[in-house]
DNA sequence: GCTATATGTCAAGTATACCAGACATTCAGT
DNA sequence: ACTGAATGTCTGGTATACTTGACATATAGC
């Protein structure tokens, strides 16, 4: 799986809603160390989790995350 | 990550783009095992590779997987 | 200065995505 | 009947998502 990176804007959605890792992280049901390490792109998500968080923060997935690098 | 699951319309699209397992893998830079998988929800992909699916398949990410059983 | 909230991060463990190689089945074409 | 394309699936391996528990720092309120 080549060039491309996954980005997220999660960090600043989360800001928006005004509600911490802590509370995001129980709304979706993962630890808060989970959403802090996707915040940092230290690993990137399951297509489940991302949809969870997506639909958590009541945006489209695809306004969360976004392809950089894209080939297609 | 609680009752809801992640499912997806990978068999319809590709049928729709005419192509093989093994052609969309080679596009999306995994093996066709990993398609094969995908398609019959044995695990759910990472979200990198949803997004670079739906890219090779020229569709938006949210038209490709969605989330079923949603509390949201 | 103390305490609580929010965040970063580390280490060790478990679960699962994904790979590589192989074998089997089905179906279309000749 | 044979062949090749497409798919399913098994096994064993590696990479990485995610957990749990802990410790550190920064900031805000009292």
């Amino acid at each position: 799986m080549g060039a491309e990176r996954l980005r997220n804007r999660l960090r600043v959605a989360r800001a928006e809603r005004r509600i911490s890792q802590e509370e995001l992280a129980g709304l979706a049901g993962v630890t808060r160390q989970t959403i802090s390490s996707i915040e940092n792109e230290q690993y990137v998500p399951s297509a489940l989790l991302a949809f969870v968080l997506a639909s958590r923060l009541d945006k489209p997935v695809a306004e969360l995350f976004y392809l950089e690098g894209d080939v297609s």
